[in-house]
RNA sequence: GGGAUCUUAGCUCAGCUGGGAGAGCAUCUGCCUUACAAGCAGAGGGUCACAGGUUCGAGCCCUGUAGGUCCCACCA
């Protein structure tokens, strides 16, 4: 077997083989057992039209990692997958597409239309789902849901019903954004602010006299970044208090083009600093303008086509584009002299966060949650800790969108998604909610009744994601046993559009949370640290990298290095040194397998554990604590990082190298047994514990490490074990390491070629420190380049002109066989002697400080005695070897 | 306008509840040592943005300043 081990590690084709054996085995299959605690994840869904991106990669990766992690724990782990029908922006791509066809969408008719959309579902659906496999993900893809199946549809015809019922979903004329290019109404929440270089249009209004004349002396001047909407005016407001307009108020100014005569009205809204303290008022057009009308009854009219080219409304600029009916009545009015002056303005424009176009506020009637009551448990459940949101700041913005909470416009005038439950009677104008399109009018008996054609915005059917895909809204025993949900993995970006709305849906319908905690992370960024996107091109995709460095490379380089929430940087360097470490697993696989090869290993009984083997031992268990406890804190970069320097630091560039000596020692047999039982063990463990992050490459290796257990992915977590924490071995290793250390930093210091061995002698009054020389002599000479080690009391026999190395507790001596250089020693020594009293001045200054030494806890001033007596007797050790430089 | 966040080695970033500044990459030196050159052994490199404060002790807590990023609001 270990012959045919590559030197390089190469995941081709080993990831699909396994992933493939994983899937054949339904390791990924969850199923109510009421002997284990259940586990869930649901995935947020991606759309069905998308195509795998770092942003998911990054998300799915995480989500595995704690399924995986949990899984092995012994949790009855399930990880809830499924796809979105993404409403607008699947519904966009279509129309793209036929249009490329030469189709129109309105020619197809909606039967047609959703004919060729469910096709297109049909096509693209399966393909991000693929790509999830790629990475590793280990969702239950048996219970694979989409947003638009039967059971989701349900749950969203149930939810609407109930809300209308309650009343907490109504219908109603109200202002609300409109994107004119898809022709469709959009929440606040889609409305994206983008900052453009505008106009500031002054202009004035003549005002009516008392005779009823248009005064040709007396007007009202105000200024506007949307002269076009004057069409819709209905009325100019001035502060009731200010005293320029005062005597104004009641009267009235003359509209010009639509030639009507509007009110002069005294609103509190309007700011008397900012321009002229005058504004025009717009309700069909403009939110603020909307409310002062309602307020002082304004008519409310609409100058737009839903193309927002102007309509009847608007006189002989009826048919123009709006921003062309902006350009003619600048220039009208400038004729007119009724354009006073034109500014320059930069300010915020609201575009589609989809389609980018600018939005056009319309008063349009539409279905709307209202928001008030149903937002209260979901405030109560972050502020009790009842949710826990990861990192803890993104409460604040969380609590900034629920303390500011508007109704949520629900419908869309779009096709694809989920039609909303409503029906009018063609007789009497009778509306009908119900989840069966009734047979007839309730109210006047009619037969005809017509469904709303409207459609819900695609964010109404994720909301309640968690449990639709567990069957409510019937009562089912995987709703029972898999709901709440534990984690729920996202980006901060949807905290708005997604997580608010599960959390507040989860509440109502379920009258429980939907999950207990929210992990949120950051978006990946490309090398420059710009946004991945298509206009820009520079996007990476995660197939090519895994293509080229394996699923495994890429998970790793997306949990490493960053903290929880922040955004990260991708490139490719840092995909390589993943990459490495994979490779470094497994060659140090491959050592390990090759010196098992012919060997039966046993279990060791304890006394044949040597130091060394303790000490390695000790320090994994520590390991197994330490990163447990990460991932339970879901701080998985630092579980892993602790993971991987553990691999890399402690095992392959310690402990390997110090057992080498006994596996290549066949007179010992029991030391070898030891030996490589350790390192089988430590091994697997450190496999397990980094599963989760990099699961091929630890299953390729697992699997022919060991022969018991037939999938690392359903293995046993490690534990820590009380039995295996050996400090005093942890001591005295470290203690060697350090002599090892100190010999390599002079060996080139002084240009010591590698090949060169010297004698090595070890001079110590303690005992103790002698035994672990002696005990760790063999590797200890190889590591230390050593002829041979000498263990002695005193410095007697050894020559005179040896360098020395000074390590707490002892110091060691090598005679080179060529003259050392005396002034060249005594300079490192003081050097070193001077770094030993920058310590003890430290420490000293703590300890002799009498706040310090009343203030501090009692194990920080133990820990800074013994450093005292560390330094102090190095120091001694330092300059009794001076005084013997300088006889 | 309100809020969040960042400023730490040449680059990208860690640094958990305050207790002697870390990693990866890059740079320099020496090694093809039979697990790994995608490697091994060593080295250099930081007034932790700035100014105050709290504390025995501050990269970490508080206040302010400067610069960057992002979110929310939208005074027409």
């Amino acid at each position: 077997m270990s012959q045919e081990l590559a030197k390089t590690y190469d995941p081709k084709g080993i990831e699909d083989k396994i992933y493939a054996r994983w899937m054949e085995k339904k390791y990924f299959h969850a199923e109510v057992d009421h002997s284990k605690k259940p586990f869930t994840i649901v995935i947020p869904p991606p759309n069905i039209t998308g195509q795998l991106h770092m942003g998911h990669a990054l998300d799915n990766t995480m989500q595995d990692i704690l399924i995986r992690f949990k899984r092995m724990q012994g949790y009855n782990a399930l990880w809830q997958p499924g796809t979105d029908h993404a409403s607008i922006a699947t519904e966009v791509k279509i129309i793209e597409s036929l249009k490329e066809q030469g189709i129109d969408k309105q020619d197809l008719g909606r039967e047609g239309f959703l004919e060729k959309a469910w096709d297109w579902k049909e096509q693209y659906g399966g393909r991000i789902i693929k790509q999830l496999k790629k990475l590793g993900s280990s969702c239950d893809w048996e219970r694979e849901r989409f947003t638009m199946d039967e059971g989701c549809n349900k749950a969203v015809t149930e939810v609407f019903c109930k809300m209308h019922e309650k009343g907490w979903i109504y219908k109603g004329a109200r202002i609300i954004n409109w994107c004119p290019v898809c022709n469709t109404s959009i929440s606040d929440a889609e409305v994206e602010y983008e900052e453009q270089a505008g106009h500031f249009w002054h202009i004035k209004y003549p005002v009516i006299e008392e005779n009823g004349e248009i005064s040709k002396t007396e007007f009202l001047e105000f200024a506007t970044t949307r002269p076009e909407t004057m069409l819709g005016d209905t009325a100019v407001a001035v502060h009731p208090d200010d005293e320029r307009y005062k005597h104004l108020i009641g009267r009235q100014v003359w509209l010009p083009f639509v030639d009507r005569r509007i009110p002069i009205v005294a609103d509190g809204y309007v700011d008397r600093e900012f321009g002229t303290g005058v504004v025009k008022i717009t309700p069909a057009h403009d939110p603020n303008d909307f409310e002062v009308g309602k307020r002082h009854d304004l008519p409310v009219i609409n100058i737009m086509n839903d193309d927002a080219a102007i309509n009847k409304n608007g006189g002989k600029f009826q048919g123009m584009d709006r921003y062309a009916a902006r350009k003619q009545i600048v220039t009208e009015l400038k004729e007119m002299g009724l354009l006073v002056r034109i500014e320059d303005y930069s300010h915020n424009v609201g575009t589609h966060d989809r389609c980018k176009t600018t939005i056009e506020p319309l008063v349009k009637e539409q279905w709307f949650v209202k928001m008030e009551e149903l937002i209260k448990p979901a405030v109560k459940a972050v502020k009790d800790g009842e949710i826990r949101l990861i990192p803890e700041r993104m409460e604040k913005t969380y609590f900034n969108w629920t303390d500011n909470i508007r109704d949520w416009c629900i419908s869309r005038q779009l096709w694809w998604g989920h039609r909303i439950p409503a029906y009018y009677c063609d007789e009497c104008g009778e509306i009908v909610v119900a989840k069966e399109a009734p047979e007839s009018c309730p109210k006047c008996g009619g037969g005809k009744l017509t469904q709303d054609p409207d459609t819900l915005d695609t964010w109404f059917s994720s909301a309640l994601w968690p449990f639709s895909t567990l069957g409510w809204p019937e009562m089912t025993e995987d709703l029972k046993y898999f709901y709440p949900t534990d984690v729920l993995v996202t980006g901060y970006d949807i905290i708005f559009f997604w997580v608010i709305r599960m959390i507040f849906s989860g509440y109502e319908q379920m009258g429980e949370r939907p999950f207990k905690t929210v992990l949120f992370h950051g978006l990946v960024r490309d090398s420059l640290g710009r946004k991945m996107s298509k206009s820009l091109g520079n996007g990476i995709d995660p197939l090519e990298i895994i293509e080229q460095y394996g699923a495994d490379a890429l998970r790793l380089t997306l949990i490493t290095g960053n903290a929880p929430g922040n955004d990260m940087r991708f490139y490719m360097e840092r995909v390589e040194s993943s990459r490495n470490f994979a490779n470094k697993v497994w060659n140090a696989s491959r050592f390990i397998l090759m010196n098992m090869e012919g060997k039966t290993v046993t279990v060791p009984a304890a006394e044949a554990l040597e130091p060394v083997d303790r000490w390695i031992l000790s320090k994994l268990n520590t390991l197994v604590k330490e990163a447990t406890d990460n991932m339970e804190n879901f701080e998985l970069g630092i579980a892993v990082q602790k993971v991987y320097d553990f691999i890399w630091d402690e095992l392959c560039d310690w402990y390997i190298e110090m057992v080498k000596p006994r596996l290549y020692n066949t007179d010992d047999i029991c030391s070898q047994n030891a030996a490589l039982w350790t390192l089988k063990e430590t091994m697997t463990a450190a496999l397990k514990l980094l599963h989760p992050y990099m699961p091929f490459v630890t299953e390729e290796i697992f699997l022919s490490l060991q022969s018991e257990e037939e999938s690392i992915m359903i293995s046993h977590w490690p534990e820590y074990k009380e039995a295996w924490n050996f400090a005093k071995e942890e001591k005295a290793i470290e203690t060697i390491k350090e002599a090892v250390r100190g010999i390599r930093n002079v060996r080139t210091e002084m240009n010591v070629s590698p090949g060169k061995k010297a004698s090595v002698f070890v001079v110590s009054e303690k005992e103790e420190i002698l035994n672990t020389f002696t005990e760790g002599k063999l590797f200890f000479a190889s590591l230390a380049f050593a002829s041979d080690v000498t263990m002695q009391k005193d410095k007697s026999g050894i020559a005179q002109d040896a360098v020395s190395v000074v390590i707490p507790g002892a110091t060691l001596y090598i005679p080179f066989a060529q003259l050392v250089d005396i002034a060249q020693e005594t300079e490192r020594l003081r050097k070193e002697e001077a770094r030993l009293a920058g310590e003890l001045k430290r420490v000293n200054g703590m300890l002799n400080n009498e706040k310090f030494m009343a203030k501090a806890p009692e194990a920080k001033i133990q820990e800074e005695r013994e450093k005292l007596e560390k330094y102090t007797q190095m120091m001694e050790q330092v300059k009794s070897r001076l005084q013997q430089l300088a006889q």
